[in-house]
DNA sequence: AGTATGACCGTTC
DNA sequence: TGAACGGCCATAC
């Protein structure tokens, strides 16, 4: 059973399309916690095996990875590239480029179950 | 020195 | 054992 804001917060993962990303604090602001960025990282480390989350598209205010070195950073910056994201010159993200604006603009939530529009 | 952010954390259910 | 809840706090700027 999991909670509104963990559904809410899944779903606007599991939204994320190829080659963009969203932040912490966003994702937390569209699930109704202004201020449960904590939270989302708590979600991706504890169940994106689980719900089959593109975890890796999800980075900090900063358009920067949060993971440290060895500890699934390569993994994380790998799999960005793979999806044509950009890395500049200090493994910063262009968030004016790539970071995912207003994910209820393209999906549907009804009842709690999401809809791609 | 005040603000913003976060792969948290302790506790409860 | 796994998930929900709630908030304090270190760090960066």
């Amino acid at each position: 059973m999991l909670s509104s804001f963990t559904q809410k917060a899944l779903q606007i993962i599991r939204s994320i399309p190829e080659g963009k990303i969203l932040t912490y604090g966003r994702i937390a602001a569209f699930a109704g916690k202004s201020n449960g960025a904590r939270q989302i990282s708590r979600l991706l480390h504890s169940m994106s095996q689980k719900h089959d989350l593109p975890w890796h598209r999800v980075v900090n205010a900063h358009g920067k990875i949060s993971l440290k070195p060895s500890y699934g950073y390569e993994l994380q910056k790998a799999l960005l590239e793979s999806e044509g994201i950009k890395f500049s010159l200090n493994d910063t993200i262009d968030l004016k480029k790539y970071l995912w604006k207003d994910p209820f603009k393209k999906i549907k939530i009804i009842s709690g179950l999401t809809f791609r529009l």
